[in-house]
DNA sequence: TCAGAATCTTTGCGCGCGAAAAATTTTAAT
DNA sequence: ATTAAAATTTTTCGCGCGCAAAGATTCTGA
């Protein structure tokens, strides 16, 4: 390894003997360059370990590697979670993806989209914040920008969708419920910053009157994103003042269900299906840390793998096709129901 | 809106009837321009809505306003909430943060920084990974980039190191647990990534000791960073062999304790420091979630708000520094001690 | 009114690289 | 060996913007 400091590709060339172009043809693709330049090159590359800047490669490029991904709530392990698998995939798919996180704000997820856009992306994924989400700014994000949305989607914006099937998880958790005790009430959110929440919630009516039972939904108030801090609370009021309407409780998502099992085990009240036990306490998405809550959660849980897997199938087929498909496609995954000792 | 796309800064100028240096000018520092003329732009903005491609300003900047942020573990809610911190504070000091996480993989550690030099950042704040770091690899980083280690150290590398005084977090656990009840035994991994577990162990013999107590060290099997289910198992192989050599467990992390409070709960090992409690439980960090653990986890606490105050503060220092220090400083936070229900 | 200061425009270059066109080398076929 | 075609390399230009110097314009205050 020389001393001498290669500060660019140019200076790389003249130390290897070829012409900068050649060099930069070799670094796009190894195989397009004769094998003895290649080889002259590779020699010089041990000598002089040099990398082409990557913000620099992409500054004139007609058609960049780089994938923006976008989680609405990136401290939320539940989206830190499904960030990584993409990123995994993303790089393995041979792109460079950069994550960003709008932390639940609004004009902050709008700063990202524009921040993106000087990437020059290939495409991007998006997650998009939901009821929060300047719907104008994405959209005309979406027209400029090829975008693949996932998680929770906005209708007719990007060029496709890839989620959960929320009625699959409804439908797998109340049926288990029902039959092997009582129909749950549900518990959720007064005003859920997600779509998701909103279709769980319909889901679950449907299938309780389908079923010939009742629906019970118990909305309790918070805002944001504290979501087990607004679970707690509210299942603490709501034991303090004659408690749950049913044996049975369906939390909309996992974080919700994590505060609620805290507040049971303040109260003493003892969650599961054995005897001995007050409550029965189901729920969504398979967050990473369902197994660890006490009692562990059952839970309809995402299929995070197959998710990642399309998302990243899909931004591929997009970006090939050129970033417009004829028709906007939607992928929805049904749930994995995992049972636990919480239900 | 003018419907014509504006494609960059020379086309901005043309419509906005400035010059682009000028505008340049006026992007980089709205103040510096007349007030006439940058109503003007602020006209012309409102009209064409155009900005400044961020990668091509930064292209040929003397300084630019990058820093790149770097945790070792983003799906650990831990490294995810103080990224968020520092993401924030980076933001409100100016600067335009990215987020970079390898995972716990020694190779992505490696192109991160190498991606991280491409970006030609003001600053860089970085958690290593410790144990799995190329420290050659980072090392030569910090020699070239202005550099603020924080979380974990690595001795003489890098121009400042921000973290928590693990000697403190100890201290107030251990004295704590002996002064209300038993003295401590520790529960920790056998080999731990981060220095910071090693640093909490020394510490703790050497404060049993100092009080007078015989330290006793329990190291559960496992690698990685799936912490909580090492934790749990650990903890389940040695309540189903003989439990526990004391009644009070000091655990080196939340996550750790996570899985601990799981595997007692599992067990029916009731955990608290009332009566009918066969265990107390506490632990380092103070996790987001040890809030809501069962029951909810008493645990010396990070001072988050100081250290990512701090670490912000210290890199803007360095960076109007030039990028060096005279001498390396070091900043240690206490922790707050923060007593719940688990002892 | 006018000098001096402040600001703006013009011009030209540089950042580090990709893309298309032009020139060269290599290959294959006669 | 000759030559057209194919493969490869070099030349030239462009991306979007920052930086700097020199000249032109505008503003300030006595």
């Amino acid at each position: 390894m020389s001393s001498t400091k290669i500060r660019n590709m140019e200076e790389f060339a003249a130390v290897s003997g070829i012409s900068r172009p050649t060099v930069s043809k070799y670094f796009n693709d190894p195989d397009s360059v004769r094998p003895s330049t290649r080889n002259r090159i590779e020699e010089a590359l041990e000598r002089y370990d040099y990398r082409p800047n990557i913000f620099a490669m992409n500054q004139n490029r007609k058609l960049t590697k780089n994938v923006g991904i976008v989680v609405p709530y990136l401290t939320d392990p539940f989206f830190a979670e499904i960030a990584r698998k993409l990123e995994e995939r993303c790089t393995l798919a041979g792109f460079r993806p950069t994550l960003y996180s709008p932390y639940g704000q609004r004009e902050m997820e709008v700063e990202i989209l524009d921040s993106i856009r000087s990437l020059k992306p290939a495409g991007v994924l998006l997650a998009p914040l939901g009821r929060a989400s300047d719907h104008k700014a994405v959209e005309s994000f979406c027209a400029d920008v090829p975008t693949v949305l996932f998680d929770s989607d906005i209708e007719g914006v990007g060029e496709a969708f890839v989620g959960s099937d929320n009625f699959s998880f409804v439908s797998q958790t109340v049926e288990y419920l029902t039959r092997t005790g009582s129909p749950p009430c549900f518990f959720e959110m007064r005003t859920p910053a997600n779509p998701n929440a909103n279709k769980r919630r319909l889901a679950y009516i449907e299938l309780m009157e389908r079923h010939g039972h009742e629906p019970r939904v118990i909305k309790v108030e918070g805002e944001g994103w504290a979501f087990e801090q607004i679970g707690r609370d509210g299942a603490l009021r709501l034991l303090e003042s004659g408690g749950f309407p049913s044996d049975t409780v369906l939390c909309s998502n996992d974080r919700l269900a994590i505060g609620l099992l805290a507040a049971c085990y303040e109260k003493g009240m003892r969650v599961g299906r054995g005897e001995g036990c007050a409550l029965r306490v189901a729920s969504h998405d398979g967050h990473p840390f369902s197994q660890f809550t006490c009692p562990s959660l059952t839970t309809a849980s995402h299929d995070y793998d197959s998710v990642s897997d399309r998302a990243i199938a899909t931004l591929r087929d997009l970006i090939e096709a050129g970033g417009r498909f004829d028709a906007r496609t939607e992928m929805l995954y049904p749930a994995n129901l995992i049972l636990r000792a919480s239900a």
